[in-house]
DNA sequence: TCCATATATCGAGGTATCTCGATATTCTTC
DNA sequence: GAAGAATATCGAGATACCTCGATATATGGA
């Protein structure tokens, strides 16, 4: 768990938004056929969303995932990003616990 | 509150450090006489500490004022800076709401 | 094997951040 | 009001981040 890695992948509102876009896959088109049952959103589909270039949002989920926001699964020649929540909260607990004074 | 600024004076490990130090006056050298009573260290107390420039530092309060993190109080030629707790506190029950999924 | 598609990586131009020294401002004291 | 001290602001060079298009890599299908 890298404090600095994680602070800095947020200190970009795009990437806080893709974070909150996973929250519901619902947010993203339906999944693509025979794929249903994979957690996750490929990078086209946030990538439409976002209306950045491909290159970006690869970029960006690259360094979410490094922050340990996101988890990558390869599906063929897709890549399929869903959040991690467990680290997520990880984050949450030891931002409160240095920024907290008691 | 504005997150965005927040999350971007936190984005430097020594202005975290240095809201971490603030939580303690005893992190500092004692306060000056005649002024016991004031909350909050002065910038060249904070400087000393932190060994960077007398600018920078004074730039790096500044900043953690307009996140909402510290608070100024002028006493004559010093500034004296403290956290604001209840900024604080709010800032993380914000960050929270944002990324925590329900 | 060859081609199309999805994603990752590379290289670069523009912008923001970091940090400094120099200078300006504000306040105290003589 | 002149000098000195504490802090704030300014200007600049170095570094990092943002974002893109171009290219490379990996996969699936004809």
């Amino acid at each position: 768990m890298d404090i600095e890695r994680s602070i800095s992948a947020l200190n970009n509102p795009m990437r806080r938004r893709i974070l909150e876009w996973l929250k519901d896959r619902s947010n993203f088109p339906p999944a693509l056929p025979g794929h249903e049952d994979i957690e996750g959103v490929c990078v086209a589909y946030i990538q439409e969303k976002a209306k950045l270039s491909q290159s970006t949002i690869s970029n960006y989920m690259g360094l979410l995932k490094q922050a340990g926001f996101v988890r990558a699964e390869r599906h063929g020649q897709w890549t399929f990003y869903r959040r991690d929540e467990e680290n997520i909260q990880e984050f949450l607990t030891a931002v409160q616990a240095e920024l907290l004074k008691k």
